[in-house]
RNA sequence: CGGGGCGUAGCGCAGGUGGUAGCGCGGCUGCUUUGGGAGCAGCAGGUCGGCGGUUCGAGUCCGCCCGCCCCGACCA
């Protein structure tokens, strides 16, 4: 393409709004463009790249076996509510819905679990027509509470989802290991440093769940690795070791009732400094408010160590309750009698409706003696708490927030966090979706069973945001080879006219060598060239000056190390091709 | 949805206490220049987010609405 011929414009500044590095660059580039909150245009030069990234993904989709379908965006609610998902996208407000003209009521699909189950459900009939996997690239809508980041969290955005479809759990799991190597080859055809890590499975439902994460420190996702190489989980879900415990070896002494003033002192850090203690030695009663599934609402303690936090994305499971949310301070004078900082496990006032304020112990209070813990009155704690002999606990669960430096909970190692964006999720949904809308087949005994199913997501448009999150510098985007809009940029510096002629020949011979190659042939003066060059982040550019020319050779460069060799003209496509071959990182110098 | 902030030329921004809108970049024309976003001269470009109010007069003050961004709970 010549640039004199194309759209293409780049800006000198980025839109004031954007605020992450690849919504700033990519807009800056020329690729992208707002619409609206959440909502952007690709340009043809972006629209490039995410094709390509798109090619990628069918690519390693098809040679999994799995069949590429389009199902429609445009969806009834009866489908919806079949699947018992119409009220809870509803409530969480991130569903697109409108009427029709009958006021017949329909979703802008956000995720397509239901529409693959129904299409399924109307073909098969029996297991011999079983396994299958699904999948297809389109535009999925969510009225995100807080669209942010450019592409990495749009309300419209372009997403490959696919669903597989077994008669046992063995295929199931097949399936998920297939998707999770085709996931693999595609994140490293990218050239993307990425992770798998264990995941919360959230509002799609469903057993198991890993992530894709490309590791980047823009990364909304904190992730938890072990040093030893063997864990790694998003830290919505981590798990740690059991910790060192500061009382093993004691004797409970005598518990000391509301004998340790703590005077306007909220947090545990101040209290153990005041107390003369370690922070491990205070508690931490937190109260909150559950949901479970019948919609019975109840206020319950967690106890836990007064240096470790809460993990609320783990809370509700392991209490067995819908969602588990930290009770409003303005309740905390009636059930405790006194507000945050003071609250303790014991003399708590169940609210009306209930008879006690069960307590929960984190795994870190199970076996905790010789403690200071609130006593629910003003600036006052007990001390020497044990809680075996003075509490009795209605569980103990395990809903501590992992910590850079605990131990793995594999038992070799010690935990980092790195940060991450989620690029990609696979689940086994199991049949959830299958049993709610009856999606079943007769097995070998002719008996009726819903099918197993697993869906495997993958965000393009955000994944291309992540390339660029991870590879860039100072001067614009490095894009990896397989992600670049074009392979290669061809610089003309002057308007002399041999300058031009070399450019020209370059530009057809290095066309007719398959290399895609966006020749700047603009009357610009070369700083622009070389400006924009590197903002867009060719992987390899061709400079043609008056200066080597004379010397019969023209500079070539790549991005990466952007050190450039004058090489003759004869050798230049030969070179291009060799460098791009090699992932363009340092160039092919050929003797 | 809660908290904070912003909306003025294509982009980035400035416009005390009300008096009829400017700067840089970009664009167009001409000359000059040509190896890291050149220089000079000239020109074009604005319903100041919208509606209503106060006022002789509103970008500026008041009210309502809309849009956008940031911090929290959701997600590919």
């Amino acid at each position: 393409m010549r640039w004199s011929q194309s759209f293409h414009v780049t800006l000198r500044e980025a839109p004031g709004d954007a605020e992450v590095v690849s919504h700033r660059l990519l807009s800056r580039a020329g690729m992208i463009q707002k619409l609206a909150a959440g909502i952007y245009s690709y340009t043809p030069l972006g629209f490039r790249s995410l094709r390509k990234l798109i090619e990628i993904v069918r690519e390693e989709m098809d040679a999994t076996g799995a069949q590429e379908v389009d199902l429609p965006i445009l969806q009834p609610k009866e489908l919806w509510v079949e699947s018992g998902r119409w009220q809870r996208y509803i409530d969480d407000g991130i569903l697109f819905h409108l009427e029709d003209r009958k006021s017949g009521e329909f979703a802008l699909a956000p995720t397509a679990e239901e529409a693959i189950t129904d299409l399924v459900r109307r073909s098969v009939t029996s297991w011999r027509q079983l396994p299958f996997n699904l999948y297809q690239i389109r535009t999925k809508f969510r009225d995100e509470i807080r669209p942010r980041f450019g592409l990495l969290r749009g309300r419209e955005f372009l997403m490959k989802d696919a669903y597989s479809f077994d008669v046992d759990q063995k295929g199931l799991d097949r399936h998920y290991e297939k998707m999770e190597t085709a996931y693999r080859r595609i994140f490293e055809r990218c050239g993307l440093e990425y992770a798998l890590v264990q995941a919360d499975s959230g509002a799609i439902g469903g057993a198991a769940s890993e992530e894709f994460m490309v590791v980047a420190d823009t990364g909304e996702d904190a992730l938890v690795f072990s040093d030893a190489g063997d864990y790694g989980a998003n830290i919505e879900k981590a798990v740690t070791a059991p910790l060192a415990e500061p009382w093993a070896g004691e004797e409970a002494r005598p518990f000391g009732k509301a004998d340790s003033p703590t005077p306007g002192l909220i947090t545990c850090e101040d209290q153990a400094r005041h107390l003369k203690t370690d922070v491990t030695r205070i508690t931490k009663t937190m109260l909150y408010e559950t949901i479970d599934a019948a919609g019975g609402v109840r206020v319950v303690a967690v106890l836990i160590r007064g240096d470790l936090d809460i993990n609320e994305v783990k809370l509700p499971k392991a209490l067995g309750v819908m969602h588990a949310k930290l009770l409003d301070e303005k309740f905390l004078p009636s059930i405790a009698g006194c507000r945050p900082g003071f609250v303790g496990p014991i003399g708590l006032k169940a609210p009306d409706g209930q008879s006690e304020v069960p307590i929960y112990l984190d795994r870190s209070m199970e076996n905790a003696r010789n403690v200071f813990c609130g006593a629910n009155a003003e600036g006052l704690h007990h001390s020497n708490l044990s809680v075996k002999r003075d509490l009795k606990a209605a569980g103990v669960v395990e809903v501590a927030t992992a910590r850079e430096g605990d131990p793995s909970p594999t038992g070799k190692g010690t935990l980092r966090i790195k940060r991450g964006i989620e690029v990609g999720h696979i689940f086994k949904l199991g049949a959830k979706y299958s049993e709610a809308m009856k999606c079943e087949v007769a097995d070998q005994a002719q008996k009726m069973i819903p099918l197993m199913m697993g869906c495997y997501g993958l965000g393009v448009g955000r994944t291309l945001a992540a390339a660029v999150e991870q590879s860039h510098d100072d001067d614009g985007i490095v894009w990896p080879v397989a992600l670049a809009p074009y392979q290669c940029a061809l610089l003309s510096l002057q308007r002399d006219a041999e300058v031009q002629r070399a450019a020209d020949e370059l530009y057809e011979s290095l066309k007719t060598a398959g290399v895609e190659v966006l020749y700047d042939d603009r009357d610009e003066r070369p700083g622009v060239k070389f400006k924009d060059a590197d903002l867009i982040g060719f992987p390899v550019r061709i400079v043609v000056g008056a200066k080597a020319l004379a010397k019969g050779g023209v500079e070539v460069s790549t991005r990466r190390e952007k050190k450039a060799e004058v090489v003759p003209v004869a050798k230049v496509v030969e070179i291009v091709k060799a460098t791009l071959a090699a992932g363009a990182r340092t160039l092919a110098v050929f003797a």
